[in-house]
DNA sequence: CGACGTGTTGATCTCTCTCAATTAGAGTGG
DNA sequence: CCACTCTAATTGAGAGAGATCAACACGTCG
């Protein structure tokens, strides 16, 4: 089981990600301190641990979550390769979320003050992890429309849309074969803001209506036009300017 | 209307903010383009418009916000002064979000690869830069919580302190004698996921409650421990760090 | 003075939640 | 090989928080 070195990651080569000299592989390396890699459903960051490292998500899936003190969760967002972890806590800080694995996950670990080191010795690798967390912001910002103003089926179609378009991105044949989808739909149901039984009766709906189709944990998408009519996805924001598909 | 030199920026001396050199005054005063003055209500960014530039906000109070074609509006955040504007995008990207104002308000404005030049020229203000915005996403993350788990009630409870601290530590006296509060209840209603309605009529059992009470544009807080313990303000996360009930 | 924006309240209506019960598969131990 | 247990998915029924519909009050403004 040998750690690998950030000049042969296997997420570099991916068309996601940018290029990046030899320099900047060889200062990642360094400030890079060991590999985690934990069994499905084991916890990475308990919600308000006060030391928590900085990760990145090698492979596998993972998500950050809230819970309030009756058990209520809100999932805030799905993890899956290449995410950073951890970088909204200030240094010392508790971390406001927690972080939990779907399936086995391989984590690489960063000291904490990395983050300005990299800064420091890299302005343009710096210039792009401010670029990758306001990223990350706007994918909560898509989650918060649709948990704040769309019904449990738009919801649901948006969900399965944006979490197929991000698997699909990492696999070879772009999702021809679906993606592997390991949330249950208690997760799916904590990621919207719903009840899981309410998740399971749209969910059947959506899957009856022939818009998805699950097998062997995995997400076929049936009718992605529908599903997208559904969501709104093209439909939210500027009312007017641009062809709706 | 003389416009103002980052040097003697009003925010600066404010505790939230951090100390620079003058250095560094003069690097972010030689990317400063200029300065808008809007009235309350006016559109600051489009949803969905192209080339808008990098602000910062440096009086008055706005939001930002997407909506769907039908017209539905979330609010994703409230913005007061010293909030950064405009980060999320990549260059030449379509704005994801729109901004409006909720008063008269004034923006510095930068060029959108200011960005880039900053963290080149000063790495440590770089590093600060992704730390507002991972600190901005945090706010995202509070209020996703509220909007897919928390009640009408508590969402409102959450809602009042959150906005009152930070309307309070802008302000000289703390908020002893209240804070200035611009929002309407549609956008209170916009901000939480809830309808116009509803929120009119939980609003008013917290106030005939004695929860906090409003007059004449400002927010008082009465009761805010029994606010804070509506909200739950100190239960979300560490189930480990206290008994379950 | 009428139009409009904002706040308020009452009366339905319905989407989603909660409660309950059943099925199916995976794993465990005897 | 057969209980027994657990987790995840399903489905039905009833309950309820919050949405929608309607009216009205009040202040501002052209």
């Amino acid at each position: 089981m040998r750690e690998v070195r950030c000049s042969e990651c296997q997420l570099r080569p991916k068309p996601l990600f940018l290029e990046h000299s030899e320099q900047e592989h060889t200062l990642v390396q360094s400030l890079k301190r060991r590999e985690v890699r934990l069994e499905a459903g084991a916890i990475l960051i308990h919600e308000g641990q006060t030391d928590a490292p900085l990760y990145t998500l090698y492979s596998g899936w993972a998500f950050r979550y809230k819970t309030l003190s009756d058990g209520r969760r809100q999932i805030l967002s799905f993890l899956l390769g290449g995410d950073f972890i951890g970088v909204q806590q200030k240094m010392g800080d508790a971390s406001a979320h927690g972080v939990i694995t779907l399936t086995e996950a391989v984590f690489c670990v960063f000291q904490r003050d990395s983050l300005w080191e990299l800064h420091r010795q890299s302005p343009s690798m710096g210039f792009n992890i401010t670029w990758l967390t306001a990223h990350e912001e706007s994918l909560v910002d898509d989650t918060l429309l649709s948990v704040g103003r769309r019904s449990a089926e738009e919801r649901i179609a948006m969900l399965l849309i944006l979490l197929f378009k991000r698997a699909a991105a990492l696999q070879a044949d772009g999702g021809a074969s679906g993606v592997a989808f390991p949330l249950t739909q208690q997760h799916i149901a904590d990621g919207l803001g719903l009840s899981l039984v309410h998740t399971n009766k749209t969910l059947r709906k959506l899957e009856r209506r022939g818009l998805h189709h699950f097998e062997e944990g995995r997400l076929y998408m049936r009718d992605v036009r529908a599903l997208a009519q559904l969501a709104d996805l093209y439909g939210d924001g500027r009312p007017a300017q641009r062809p709706l598909v």
